[in-house]
DNA sequence: CGGGCACCAGTCCTATGCGA
DNA sequence: TCGCATAGGACTGGTGCCCG
């Protein structure tokens, strides 16, 4: 791990601890390590002396504590949980592969070549597998919500994930950071326009896409009117249905801006 | 059954950098 | 030095769940 960074977010002791736990648990053998990895990093927040009662993306910023808001946290008891929650998530849905196994009548090597996981940039994605997919389903970020590479800028001090925060932020579509930009805007539809062309490309003919687009009230422009003439226009897209719902903010009530409403709209490749 | 607290695709304000 | 644009920091407050 980077000490120097980390001694800046973590208590000496807790440093100490996530070690050994990082340690433990990267020994272990493939089968449980993602998930117990997984269980890791997803606890570097609240094992941190970040402050527990802050929104989600409120660690977007850089707001590593002042040297006296340092705090020890219980380690062992915090990864106990989430581990033992992300091991019965994963214990359900080995479950049910093995049950669509059974109902197949195939075999686990069959199953394992229909699951494969990519990472990708959304905007270049392989040709490899151009026109063979049946439906795409995606939630991409609103636009100037969150930054998802800061919000995780705690599992960068631990983890090498081929890339640099500043590399991945700098990479992300319509985040928080570029929120004030005259022509955030401008830059978000573009990059939503070259995924959508992206997708248009693995789709098989008559393959569907499903789109989850959340409208902030701040923005000026109609993100959905905007996505939808795209797609009619320039790519081969038809429309074949829209939903819009309103988003019930029963936990955070705001008089003005927040997203409020969401849209799912379906397309089809003509 | 009621008080406290975690939760939240939050907002608002100001320091900073840069060009004229 | 001023004005503008942006990056970064400080902070809200209602709802439901949990626990005594």
């Amino acid at each position: 791990p980077n000490y120097e960074e980390n001694r800046g977010w973590f208590h000496p002791t807790v440093l100490n601890k996530l070690v050994v736990l990082k340690g433990l648990i990267w020994e272990e053998e493939l089968k449980v390590r993602d998930t117990l990895a997984l269980a890791f990093f997803s606890i570097l927040r609240d094992c941190s002396s970040l402050p527990m009662r802050k929104p989600y993306t409120y660690i977007a910023d850089n707001v590593k504590p002042k040297p006296e808001d340092i705090v020890e946290r219980d380690v062992l008891k915090i990864y106990l949980e989430k581990s033992k929650k992300l091991t019965a998530g994963r214990v359900a849905y080995e479950e049910q592969c093995t049950e669509l196994m059974r109902e197949q009548g195939i075999s686990p090597q069959e199953f394992n070549q229909w699951l494969v996981v990519k990472k990708a940039d959304a905007r270049h994605l392989s040709e490899e597998i151009s026109s063979t997919v049946d439906c795409v389903v995606t939630s991409p970020p609103y636009m100037g919500v969150t930054d998802n590479a800061g919000a995780h800028r705690l599992w960068y001090l631990w983890h090498d994930f081929g890339s640099t925060l500043q590399e991945d932020k700098m990479l992300e579509i319509g985040p928080r950071w570029k929120r004030k930009k005259q022509n955030l805007e401008q830059e978000y539809i573009e990059d939503m326009s070259k995924s959508l062309q992206q997708i248009v490309a693995v789709l098989k003919d008559g393959g569907y896409l499903c789109l989850i687009i959340g409208e902030p009230q701040r923005a000026k422009a109609d993100i959905l009117q905007e996505i939808v003439s795209l797609a009619r226009k320039r790519l081969d897209l038809d429309v074949c249905r829209t939903y819009r719902r309103t988003i019930h903010k029963k936990w955070f009530a705001h008089p003005t801006g927040g997203v409020s409403v969401e849209h799912i709209a379906v397309f089809q490749r003509s």
